[in-house]
DNA sequence: TTGTCACAACA
DNA sequence: TTTGTTGTGACAAG
């Protein structure tokens, strides 16, 4: 009788979705569970957390989540204070049942209101109809009035505390801890009262008493008939509530015949969507619950052909008629995965498929071999080395730049012929995904569950057994087969969404040209660096130095904690804007505490430090970077930023000083190499806003580019209304920082903060503005009217970028998602033509046979290694190729300099 | 050891 | 209450 379900009886798990979202609200703390965004996700992710756990324990074959409606309910009706009282929902709650109605959906798992009543009689009602369909039913809420559905077969899981600890209240549990069996459990709660509710119950009578008398007189009706014998002052207090006790009665018994929309037949459990649940958590920044999740039902369900892949027996053609023999009878193209060794590609995986077929899983003809690199004689090596340079032998490789430079840089193989890179074409179908590994774009597109660390074509572990070297080739083998399908499916994608040439002309041979210029690197000047380490070491001290005379004491100043309690405390001077942390100590802040400070001298000591410390840990990271050939080989990323930029890595060579004269100092270590004459930059003048002119239209800003003026003089002369030459420099920066704002979804109140004017102002300035450039107005009206429609932005070249949050009710994250729409065709577009650049200069210097080089890409600046006599072919070549780009209504401006140093080439 | 935050550098 | 990045030290939690 008290044992849990039994083993062959179906189980229905019923919850009360809000009453149980409440508990985990307050059972973890709000402020370690939220997006970047603010969206606070704490009572989600506790109880997705619970909800796993009991799906796990119980194992329950029915399911069904109730939530109250706002709308008043009957109870309401009957009495006008039900419920009063309750202290308004925490404002970081609302919102996340929303998305608990989101997870449950991805979950497949029904969610019932009924119009009219509260979740525990649709509870309730569904428990009886289990009951009456023989089944174990468990009743997970909060709210105790759901015990009086307790018997044989309902058992109530009533939180103690948070939302793990859930005894189970049987009968006997009930009984117990109330002293009365779970039937009488209302009348005990009528006679006591619950304050949740409002509902006041007897003074003075609490469990004991109230079941006494229930006891005594066998039920409520018989304490009420029996009131005047009831002696003592509860007897007194029981004759002046009557009608109160009446009433609670009335309110808490639940409605076990509400008239709902579905039946158990709807509540049987299936699996997730596992894609919808991927998508929503990666959205919630929750990351810990999808593997439990997909633990929880990867042994109940699979999809067909999914876990199953396995790759064909290999063969190990080792010479040269051989290797010709199988890429000549290889059916379509090759997946290609290096095997490594140290850093050392040892061996390839080669592994073709036959014909596409069906999705059935019925077996296809697939062919596999292992190439060791190391025991190939010259004539099989070069019938590879043929074949992998042979631009019509089609491959597809994961990770394309780095099995390139694997070949390249490690056995002088060139790779060309590459037709696909589930990691760039990933990428351009869902820019704003945060992996493109394997397992994970498996997973994702085609379901198949391969294990992450099997994911990598490669494994570095040297002196493998015999068994590890087999499970090596057999994950190889198996990795090979999910690459080609996972291409089939994403090329197919591409094509139908017309993005295919952006795949194949731009990215795909781009990523050659990226390794070529990781190989090749940029050198550094040791000593220099050196040099610089030691003055900003001496900057860094004598600033510290200052600081702490100043406060009398010694602190971290790197420590924004001590900070503040030096600034705000100690010095007792004005508070600065809010963070989560107490209040900011950013440079802007501290900028403006100087001003009102009159130069508080450890504030401006706090600044040089800053910028000393910053630029000597900037300087460290390059000295670190240097590698043994004396150059610096960063890491380009070409699917990181949503918007097609490129990123740069290990270290970062996009963010090296530049704004301050010190910073500037550190592009002198950036130096031409030995065997080069000079290195050359090139960067486009105004790139985002020329994008601006051609998208918009805008007649007078094409004007403007067309005549070659100064842009920002030029917009000046327009919103102030005064000659080109009367623009001050004050109208001119605000014009600048309004141009560059735009484009970036500026608000007026934004632009008053950043220009440090009133609001009034800013809201005229860019009242000026508009009304002299109301195409660029209409255009970017237009942009986020377009994206709301299709869902996506587009650049010139047709990348896109997907904002599912523009029509999001989160006002934050639909106005977040605003701004990236107005930005990402701008920032794109330029990211398109300066890739498309990289190309054409590229190909330009094979072309005319050049030795210069490409060395590193800046977003809109290119810097190129010259040899020696090729200054003004390579000068023209790279001026042409990156005019040449685009076809705007606008010029594209290039500016060229040459010079020994980073810092000496500019211009 | 790991994850998050504040801060700062670039286009 | 202006977009997109990478990297560091401090700090708290595991």
């Amino acid at each position: 009788m008290t044992e849990t379900t039994s083993p062959d009886k179906p189980t229905l798990l019923l919850i009360d979705g809000h009453s149980m979202a409440f508990r985990a609200f307050f059972a973890l703390p709000v402020e370690k569970f939220s997006t970047t965004t603010g969206q606070h996700t704490n009572a989600v992710y506790g109880f997705t957390s619970m909800l796993i756990n009991l799906i796990k324990q119980e194992r329950p074959t029915h399911i069904a989540v109730a939530f109250d409606l706002s709308t008043p309910t009957f109870r309401d009706a009957q009495y006008d204070a039900y419920k009063a009282g309750r202290s308004a929902t925490p404002n970081e709650f609302k919102g996340q049942i929303d998305l608990i109605g989101r997870v449950l959906t991805a979950m497949n798992i029904r969610t019932v209101t009924a119009e009219g009543f509260e979740a525990d009689d649709v509870i309730a009602t569904l428990a009886t109809q289990g009951e009456d369909a023989d089944f174990d039913v468990l009743v997970v809420t909060g709210d105790r009035d759901a015990f009086q559905l307790v018997d044989d077969a309902v058992t109530v899981l009533y939180p103690r505390k948070g939302v793990t600890d859930l005894p189970r209240m049987d009968a006997a549990a009930v009984e117990e801890k109330y002293f009365v069996p779970p039937n009488r459990y209302p009348d005990l709660a009528a006679l006591v009262g619950e304050t949740a509710d409002n509902l006041p119950g007897v003074p003075g009578v609490g469990p004991k008493t109230a079941a006494k008398w229930i006891t005594q007189y066998d039920g409520l009706e018989g304490v009420l008939a029996h009131a005047d014998e009831i002696k003592g002052k509860a007897g007194e207090s029981l004759r002046e509530r009557i009608e109160d006790v009446r009433r609670n009665r009335q309110l808490n018994r639940l409605i076990t015949d509400v008239d709902l929309p579905v039946g158990l037949d709807h509540l049987g459990m299936s699996a997730p969507d596992r894609e919808a649940i991927d998508e929503l958590f990666d959205a919630l920044e929750i990351r810990t619950l999808q593997p439990r999740l997909f633990e929880l039902f990867g042994e109940q369900e699979e999809p067909p052909g999914a876990d199953d892949v396995v790759g064909p027996e290999l063969t190990t053609p080792s010479t040269a008629a051989e290797l010709t023999a199988w890429f000549a009878a290889a059916p379509g193209p090759v997946a290609l995965l290096p095997l490594v060794e140290g850093t050392d590609c040892a061996a390839l995986v080669l592994v073709a498929e036959d014909a596409p077929g069906d999705e059935d899983g019925a077996p296809r003809d697939a062919v596999g071999a292992r190439i060791d690199l190391t025991a190939l004689d010259a004539d099989a090596e070069a019938a590879l080395a043929g074949w992998l340079g042979d631009r019509a032998a089609g491959k597809v490789v994961h990770d394309l730049k780095t099995v390139y430079k694997l070949l390249r840089g490690g056995r002088g193989l060139v790779l060309d012929g590459v037709v696909d890179d589930p990691s760039l074409s990933g990428y351009l179908l869902q820019p704003d995904r945060r992996s493109y590994e394997l397992a994970d774009l498996a997973q994702h597109h085609l379901r198949i569950s391969i294990a992450a660390n099997d994911a990598a074509g490669s494994q570095t572990e040297l002196d493998l057994t015999g068994d590890e070297e087999q499970t090596r080739l057999a994950t190889a083998t198996r990795n090979g087969i999910v690459l080609l399908r996972l291409s089939r499916y994403l090329t197919d994608e591409l094509v139908a969404r017309g993005s295919a040439d952006l795949m194949t002309r731009l990215e795909l041979p781009l990523a050659k040209v990226l390794g070529d210029m990781e190989l090749a690197g940029i050198a550094a000047d040791s000593a220099h660096l050196t040099a610089l380490t030691d003055d900003f070491s001496t900057s860094i001290d004598a600033a510290q130095k200052e600081a702490f005379a100043v406060i009398g004491k010694e602190i971290n100043l790197g420590s924004p904690k001590q900070l503040q309690a030096v600034i705000f405390d100690d010095l007792g001077l004005p508070k600065t804007k809010k963070i989560k942390t107490g209040y900011t100590t950013d440079a802007d802040a501290i900028t403006d505490l100087i001003a009102r400070t009159d130069g508080h001298p450890f504030l401006v000591a706090l600044l040089a430090y800053r910028d000393a410390s910053k630029l000597r840990q900037t300087v460290e990271g390059l000295v670190k970077s240097v590698a043994d050939d004396g150059r610096i080989h960063t890491t380009y990323v070409q699917n990181i930023a949503a918007t097609g930029r490129l990123s740069s890595m290990n270290p970062n060579l996009q963010n090296i000083p530049i704004r301050t004269d010190e910073g500037r100092r550190i592009r002198e270590v950036f130096v031409v190499g030995g065997g080069y004459r000079t290195l050359l930059t090139a960067d486009y003048s105004q790139i985002e806003m020329r994008i601006m002119a051609h998208l918009s239209g805008d007649e007078a800003l094409i004007q403007a580019f067309r005549d070659g003026e100064d842009l920002h003089r030029f917009v000046g002369s327009h919103v102030f209304d005064v000659a080109p030459e009367d623009v001050s420099p004050a109208m001119r920066s605000k014009v600048k920082a309004m141009s560059y704002g735009l484009a970036y979804g500026l608000s007026s109140f934004g632009l008053s903060k950043q220009l440090a004017i009133g609001v009034d102002e800013a809201r005229n300035l860019m009242g000026d503005y508009f009304s002299r450039f109301g195409a660029v107005r209409d255009y970017l009206r237009g942009i986020v009217e377009t994206a709301r429609k299709d869902g996506y932005t587009s650049t010139i070249e047709g990348r896109r970028r997907y904002l599912p949050d523009l029509s999001s009710d989160n006002r934050q994250l639909r106005e977040m998602a605003e701004r990236a729409a107005l930005n990402a065709p701008i920032q794109g577009s330029a990211a398109d033509i300066i890739k498309k650049a990289m190309l054409g200069v590229d190909r330009a210097i094979e072309a005319q046979g050049l030795s210069s080089r490409m060395l590193l890409q800046v977003h809109d600046e290119l810097v190129l290694e010259v040899a020696d006599g090729e200054e003004e072919q390579l000068t023209a070549l790279v001026r042409e190729q990156m005019a040449g780009a685009a076809d705007l209504s606008v010029p594209l401006d290039v500016s060229v300099g040459l010079g020994r140093s980073w810092h000496e080439a500019a211009h």
